[in-house]
DNA sequence: CTGTTAGCGCATTCAC
DNA sequence: GTGAATGCGCTAACAG
């Protein structure tokens, strides 16, 4: 009973409109699919059927006969079992923007949020030929695997750090140079005592704070440790900042949050402490999501174009089954400047921040 | 070239490594699938030589071959086309859930956000055999027509505004006890000029609304047009909440959001308008996103189970793929009392928030 | 223009 | 225990 019913569902087939429309089973595939090398009044009479009937073409079928899935695989970097969330608005835009950008080409989105290394049963992990690319949305604490992954599978494409070795096609926003644009700017607006909120075990977060640590040292300061704030991503993330704050009081004048949703947990974490943001604080993030610009005061923040981002690792995953091999890109990253940072209005103009 | 691409990807099949081991497939497709029915050293043999291989069987031919196909559609109410983005973070924590939810049950998500009433192509919508379920998050506006699509097909699960007529198996939080709650916590604060703040043409806002009437009703109060203000969820709504603001000025002394962005939102304008929170307006949110507890004030909100919401509706649809008929589920809503409310400490231990 | 044939990769009766 | 045969639903040559 259980087995059977899921089988039972006596789907439509082919044969069964091409019996209802007295022709063979070709010429009502032939006809679904727009062949020119069918007649017209054939082919509206089979496309009707297949309307009043609610046929639908089996796409295992399809795609079996096709060798093709027009699907692509999307790996979240969610450690499952964990408690670990995300819970990032940059996530639900990123994927949105990729499942816009991929069914503009037909292709259909398989999510999933276990990656393929983690081989829990002998054969069924992946790629099982149900998709025809990998995209990988952040790279975790998996770069090397993923790296790995990459080289032996050919259509992937990962978002995150960008390849200094052989990692396959990673996009990502140039983050050193955000990380040096917000510190920067920060070190601009007079602030000495810059803290930097983030987990750099995630590479992203790593090259952020690289180009923090590069604007820094060319003003002559040396980052170290005390300023340095471990800041998960994950749902404790915001009590850490926190834990941070309160450890380091108000040693500092400034904070890079290393994206925007821990940047505004520390602003309101601030905030309750009594301290004035930008006056006592001054305030950057990473990723500039909706949000940012409806904060009080509204979040200066490096942003990252994610539909372009998605649209970009689209084109990329197209080219590959196409057989090219298209190399990893960097996407620029722009400081929005807006109230976080106490930047004087004149400073606003050049960075052309269209909220 | 460009057709033969996708094609030639050599993908090494069972009978590859029935040849290698020197069996038939036959044996491999058992071995593979843990039969009882070959030799002990066999099957070792066979599962060595397929992990060597890095071979994983097709799931299209599997699924075709077995009629169904361990996947379940989750479908987006992102209007595509649209510059609407949900950008909320109660969608990624959904449908992260969800995917833990249904690989728990070895279950795929495919991840869309073209509904199948939107038929661009003729027989290639939806499904089309190639996933089991379909599973709405939320109904968007398109209640009528997910009713209709889930009276004609069988495993059909949506999230949203609760049945009251025929629409299928819904789960949704008890938005209108929720609103009620919401609402009856302002008035118990001594507030008499709530304002709402959401789009009443979504389902599951207007039951919020209706709560929130109920509420105004009991205490005596009639709820007017004048402090409902239309904050939709796109990314305009925040922007959106600043003009109902500046037009109804100080007219109100509390605000129920009916989304914890929009209240993130509301409160943003508000302070930077001067006004304080909870002392001028008090401020209660809907959802309970992980942010919520680290604003500043922390909101006070209703909150909505996410993970228990995402294994109902998993629940519900395993048990029509055996063949049952579930209905409908009403999960509570529950009001965290926290700060943006500036409801006295002694009420917090009531609601038991484990904040 | 249309029907016939063959095969995509795998699971599953059956025989052996 | 294992192999041979059959079919899942569809597409793509191949003949008419």
């Amino acid at each position: 009973m259980s087995k059977t019913a899921a089988k039972d569902r006596t789907q439509i087939t082919m044969r069964d409109i091409a019996r209802m429309a007295g022709v063979s089973e070709s010429t009502v595939s032939r006809a679904l699919a727009g062949s020119q090398l069918v007649a017209e009044h054939t082919r509206l009479r089979i496309l009707e059927l297949a309307r009043s009937t609610k046929y639908a073409v089996n796409e295992h079928a399809r795609n079996l006969a096709l060798g093709q899935t027009r699907t692509i695989e999307v790996l979240f970097p969610i450690e499952r079992g964990t408690l670990q969330r995300v819970s990032d608005p940059f996530f639900v835009d990123m994927v949105a923007e990729l499942i816009d950008a991929l069914s503009t080409h037909d292709y259909d989105v398989l999510l999933s949020t276990s990656p393929p290394w983690s081989e829990v049963r002998p054969g069924c992990a992946f790629l099982g030929g149900r998709a025809d690319g990998v995209i990988f949305v952040g790279q975790g604490r998996h770069r090397e695997e993923i790296a790995e992954f990459a080289r032996d599978n050919r259509i992937v494409v990962t978002w995150g750090a960008g390849g200094r070795r052989d990692e396959g096609c990673v996009i990502g926003t140039d983050n050193v140079r955000g990380g040096y644009l917000a510190a920067r700017h920060l070190i601009a607006l007079g602030r000495r005592q810059i803290a930097f909120l983030g987990d750099c075990t995630l590479p992203e977060i790593e090259e952020r704070y690289e180009g923090y640590c590069a604007a820094l040292r060319e003003a002559g300061m040396e980052p170290g440790d005390a300023l340095r704030i471990n800041a998960p991503f994950d749902i404790d993330g915001a009590r850490t900042v926190t834990v941070g704050l309160d450890r380091f009081g108000r040693h500092f004048d400034a904070i890079f949050a290393a994206s925007d949703m821990i940047a505004m947990a520390a602003m309101a974490n601030l905030q309750a402490a009594g301290a004035r943001i930008p006056d006592d604080v001054a305030v950057v993030g990473f990723d500039d999501v909706a949000m940012a610009a409806h904060m009080h005061p509204a979040l200066t923040t490096v942003r990252q174009n994610i539909a372009e981002g998605a649209q970009l690792m689209t084109a990329k995953i197209m080219a590959m089954l196409q057989g090219e091999k298209p190399k990893g890109e960097m996407l620029p990253a722009k400081l929005i400047i807006r109230d976080s940072c106490g930047a004087p209005l004149s400073m606003r103009q050049e960075s052309g921040d269209q909220t």
